[in-house]
Formats: structure tokens, C-alpha cells, sequence
DNA sequence: GCCGTTTTCGGCCCGACTGTTTTCAGTCG
């Protein structure tokens, strides 16, 4: 499977150097979608190949299946390898800056002999760009602020930090007058886990008319275009935000439009197209230019003939055929869960106390709570020494018996050591009503070292659940190096449970493998990993990942009652 | 680069805004 991905890369790759070219953008599109079909191939690239199941595939054709074929004879890509060569690598650095596309940046490359985003900013700073053809002073001041805000924040933020952002502005552009509506759109909508910029869309009568009032809003550093469909602000935190202003009767396909994502927009406009149908974001149109009017979202996917396809799954991730064929999933639902079994208290590293967190939890309507403090390797973190953990299991005692209508079930988040062994020896782990095991140390091994520790600490017949599986933090820092399939092979075959760490900073397991895990017929335990009571509520995000990656609450173990939780948390137990 | 019971050529999703221009290319989503 390695094989498929790793041509994927090769596809993606080729597509971005071709852009860079300015080469025909069809052709382009033509790579993409060969490399997103590969990246979700089940079969292995050989089989696929032999069995001329590859000339039956829509969108590889002569060029891209010779150079399928070539990749498996010999493992390489001459094409690539030329294409590579003849691109200066420093044109994929400054189209990440905000405002530069291809076409400007071979211009800077080839006029002003710029190498490296550095020397742009120097550039910018000397002048040297106004003279340039197509490029003014205002398009130098852009990208100076352009590298700017790549430097502060690589041009992404998280969706714990944008959403709420986003749903303030909302709230405070519903007041305005004259609004009729105003809707949270883009990669937000859909739950990206990080996001670049705030899409939001507002329904008014008179539409150009609030220009000016937008433009007032508090919070904002700058107002970077305004016209009358559409307002794109800076704000003193750094993000940008685009607003868009429409007339109500076009809100649903407005909407639509500006959530995407992309790629599904270009199935699903296809998709009409084969119907007679065009969309755009004022509406529907017929083949005759008359224009029919959608009240709503699900009206429009009505329209074309499919089951509403929910915000999240609109990621040109096979969605409209799965919606064609009747085979779109219930997703989970944040009220779906019953429980969470993912805690620290200020017996580690938490800051609020058992107690605490077990009322927080009642409050939340659970019905029980696993309390996973750290283990005793985990010394960064105070984990427990074994004396603590009685203790724990006393104070956990107490509450239950005081409590009959609350269940708090005295778990471990075990550290898994370098060689794939626990924390504890298996008598005391025992003990635990479960266990949670993730890693937290030698993060450096090799993918093959990395694989082998976790696929070893799974087969640990304790081990309830795997924690975080690949230990990335968001915008900060790669997960470890790990064959991910392997390991939720692994899981799948020991039964042991997969976590989705809920937590805004990691988000572990993310959507697109949570996608793989069900194919796999996985159960994953959405949890806050929380720290502090507060952070109970990131379970939210937990459920939008889970969401995201085509999950139903019975994919989801915490969304079972307390007796038969438990039970799936003990099932690996003889 | 791919595709075709409308087609082997001419399409391919569609539109907004800016800046540098005198009608549009570039960038973005």
C-alpha cells in the first residue's frame, strides 16, 4: 500500500510543479484526481495494474496510466524527475505567501533573482519590485505583509480558536439592520481541523448597503477588499475574514457555495451538469437560464437528485456517489455521548480534582467518567507511584458509593515504554477498569521501531484503548513516524479500541484515517484528554473529527451505557 | 491530461476583487 501512496505524493507533486509552470490548470486537475483516487485505493497498486481494472478507471488514460506502469516497472518517474529539476524550488516557498501565485512568483524569480522568502522581504523593502511588470507599489506592500503573517502564524489557525471567532461575528453581524440572516460557511462549516481563514455569509434586502457598517466592526486591524458582494477583513488577531453579501433569496446556494470544499464542488457541479443543471452561488440554473429558487440546503442536493450530504463529508472524498447509492452514514452526534474516558486530575498533571471533574461530567448529562491519570514513567507529568493509585481507587470508591446514579471507573493512561512493554507489570494493570496506553517518550524511533512498540503494547491484553495513536500536535509538531495502517490493523485484530484524542491541539486520530478505521471495522472512543474542567467541552471537537471521518455513534464506545461500555472496554480480558 | 449514444476536438465549476491597466491578468476560494 506503501506504493500508492507514495505515487500519490509523486501525482501531487507533479500537479503543484506544473502549476508553478503555468501550465494548462485541466492538466493539472487531471494529476490531482489521480493522485486523490490512489490515496484512497484499497487494492494494492500491482493488482490494480495486472488486473485492467486501471483502464476502466475514469481519469487515467494513456499519459498518467503509462506513467503508473513506468513507477512499477522501475520505481521511478522521469517525467517527475525532470519536471523537478527544471522547477527552481524556491517557487513552492513563495506561493505560500498570501497574494503570490505562480505566475508573479517565477516573475520575481527569473526578474529579481529571488531565492528564498528572505530575500523577497529584503526585496520588497528596497523597492525593487515596483518596476516589474504587473507588480505596483500596493502589491509589494501586500506581500511584505503577506510574508509577515506567514512568519506569525504558517498562514493556519485551529478550529478551537477560529470557530468561536467566528460565531462572535456572526452574533454581532445578526444585529445589524437590515440582516436577515448570517451563517458560519468555509472550512469552519465543514470542521477542518485547522483552518486559514473565517468564510461567513450574511442574507440582507439591501446587501451593498452594509458595506460600510461591516467595515466598522470592532476587532478589525484592516479592511483588505470591499465590494458589494463581498467584505474581506483582517482582524488584531491575525486572521482574515471574508464576508459575503447576499440577497435571502439566494442564502442556501450562497451558503453552499462558500462552505465547499472545493473539490466537492467541482464533483457536484459535474454531477448537475450530467442532470442539465448548473450551480453557482446565486442558485440553480436549468439549461434555459432560468434561474429556480432553493429555500435550503437540502432542498438544493433534493434538486439534484441526492440525500443531503452534511458539511463535514463535502470533502470530494466520494460523497456524492456514496449519497447516490444510498449509502451515506447517520453520523454521530455531540448528544450521542454518554461518557468520556479520557482524564487527568490534580493526582497528575490536571488542575481540577476527581471530584471536580465527576460533577462537571453529572452536569453534562453522562452518565459515567474514566479517570486516567498518568502513569509512574511519566515522571514529567507526576505520574503516579503505585501507593497514589490506591489511594485514587479509595477516593474513586468513596464517590461511587455515594453516587449510584454516576459511575467513575479508575482507568490509567499507561505510558507505552521503547519496547512496547507498559508501565506496569499486567497485575496491577489488572486492577484498572481499563487502561489507556500511548506514548509519550522516545518519540524519535524508526517508523518500523515505532510500528513494532505499539503493535506490542496491543497485543497487551489490558490495553483498553489506544491513546492519541500518532502523538501530532497541531500546527506545532509531526506525529512520530508510524505505519498507522499497520497498527490499526493491529487494534482491529487484538480489539483493541482507538482513540480520538478530542483535544483542540491534537485531534488523534485524524478524520481521513477515522475514515479507514471503520472500514476496518474499528471501535474508537472519543475523549477530551482533559486537564482541567473546562476542557470537558472538547469533546466537541472530538465529534466533529469523528464526524468528519464518516463515524455513526455505534462506531463511537462512549456512546454506549455505562454497563456495556465497560464491558467493551474489558473484552481482550480472559 | 482526460473524455465522448450531442463530440477524436473542444470542452473541462464558477465567480469576486485588486491592481495595474485602458480591457484584463492574477489570485483566491
Amino acid at each position: 500500500m506503501a506504493d500508492n501512496h507514495e505515487l500519490a505524493r509523486l501525482f501531487e507533486e507533479i500537479a503543484t510543479l506544473l502549476e508553478l509552470k503555468g501550465d494548462n490548470p485541466f492538466k493539472i486537475r487531471a494529476y490531482q484526481s489521480a493522485a486523490r483516487f490512489l490515496e484512497e485505493l484499497d487494492e494494492e497498486l500491482p493488482a490494480f495494474v495486472a488486473s485492467g481494472a486501471m483502464e476502466k478507471t475514469k481519469g487515467f488514460g494513456q499519459a498518467i496510466g503509462q506513467k503508473v506502469r513506468e513507477y512499477l516497472d522501475t520505481g521511478r518517474l522521469s517525467f517527475y524527475e525532470d519536471l523537478k529539476a527544471s522547477v527552481p524550488a524556491v517557487l513552492f516557498e513563495l506561493v505560500s505567501i498570501p497574494g503570490l501565485g505562480p505566475k508573479k512568483a517565477l516573475q520575481l524569480h527569473e526578474k529579481l533573482h529571488i531565492t528564498s522568502v528572505g530575500e523577497l522581504e529584503y526585496a520588497c523593502r528596497e523597492n525593487r519590485l515596483i518596476g516589474l511588470p504587473g507588480f505596483g507599489a500596493k502589491t509589494q506592500a501586500k506581500l511584505l505583509q503577506g510574508i509577515e503573517y506567514l512568519k506569525k502564524h504558517q498562514g493556519r489557525f485551529l478550529l478551537s480558536e477560529a470557530w468561536p471567532l467566528a460565531e462572535k461575528i456572526a452574533d454581532f453581524l445578526r444585529r445589524l439592520p437590515g440582516v436577515d440572516r448570517v451563517e458560519v460557511a468555509g472550512s469552519i462549516r465543514r470542521r477542518m481541523e485547522t483552518v486559514k481563514d473565517i468564510d461567513i455569509v450574511l442574507a440582507s434586502d439591501q446587501p451593498a448597503a452594509l458595506q460600510q457598517l461591516i467595515a466598522g466592526m470592532p476587532g478589525i486591524q484592516q479592511v483588505l477588499s470591499q465590494g458589494p458582494a463581498k467584505v474581506s477583513l483582517k482582524l488584531v488577531t491575525g486572521i482574515n475574514v471574508d464576508i459575503r453579501l447576499v440577497r435571502p433569496e439566494e442564502m442556501a446556494t450562497a451558503l453552499h457555495h462558500l462552505t465547499g470544499s472545493k473539490d466537492h464542488h467541482i464533483a457536484l457541479r459535474g454531477w448537475a451538469k450530467e442532470r442539465g443543471l448548473k450551480i453557482n452561488e446565486y442558485g440553480l440554473e436549468a439549461a434555459a437560464e432560468q434561474r429556480l429558487a432553493v429555500q435550503d440546503e437540502p432542498r438544493l442536493y433534493q434538486a439534484l437528485g441526492l440525500p443531503f450530504i452534511p458539511p463535514e463529508l463535502r470533502e470530494g472524498m466520494g460523497e456524492i456517489q456514496a449519497a447516490a447509492a444510498g449509502r451515506l452514514p447517520e453520523l454521530v452526534k455531540e448528544s450521542d455521548v454518554r461518557g468520556v474516558l479520557h482524564v487527568h486530575t490534580t493526582y497528575s498533571d490536571g488542575s481540577s480534582s476527581l471530584a471536580e471533574l465527576a460533577a462537571a461530567a453529572q452536569r453534562r448529562g453522562w452518565q459515567y467518567l474514566g479517570i486516567t491519570d498518568h502513569s509512574r514513567t511519566a515522571v514529567y507529568a507526576r505520574g503516579l507511584q503505585l501507593e497514589t493509585v490506591l489511594e485514587q481507587r479509595r477516593e474513586i470508591e468513596r464517590l461511587n458509593e455515594a453516587n449510584p446514579q454516576f459511575r467513575v471507573l479508575a482507568g490509567i493512561e499507561s505510558d507505552i515504554l521503547a519496547d512496547g512493554s507498559l508501565d506496569y507489570p499486567d497485575a496491577v494493570l489488572a486492577e484498572f477498569d481499563f487502561v489507556i496506553a500511548s506514548v509519550h517518550s522516545f518519540f524519535r524511533l524508526s517508523e518500523a521501531d515505532m510500528t513494532q512498540r505499539i503493535v506490542t503494547a496491543l497485543s497487551n491484553r489490558y490495553v483498553s484503548i489506544l491513546g492519541h495513536p500518532t502523538g501530532r500536535i497541531l500546527l506545532a509538531r509531526e506525529g512520530y513516524a508510524v505505519n498507522l495502517d499497520a497498527v490499526l490493523e493491529a487494534a482491529a485484530a487484538t480489539g483493541t479500541i482507538v482513540e480520538i484524542n478530542a483535544s483542540p491541539y491534537r485531534l488523534d486520530l485524524d478524520w481521513r484515517w477515522c475514515f479507514k478505521a471503520r472500514e476496518k471495522g474499528l471501535l474508537l472512543a472519543v475523549n477530551p484528554d482533559a486537564h482541567a474542567v473546562d476542557e470537558l467541552d472538547s469533546v466537541r471537537f472530538g465529534i466533529a473529527t469523528a464526524r468528519k471521518g464518516w463515524l455513526s455513534a455505534g462506531d463511537i464506545v462512549n456512546t454506549r451505557p455505562a454497563r456495556e461500555a465497560w464491558a467493551l472496554l474489558r473484552r481482550k480480558r480472559p
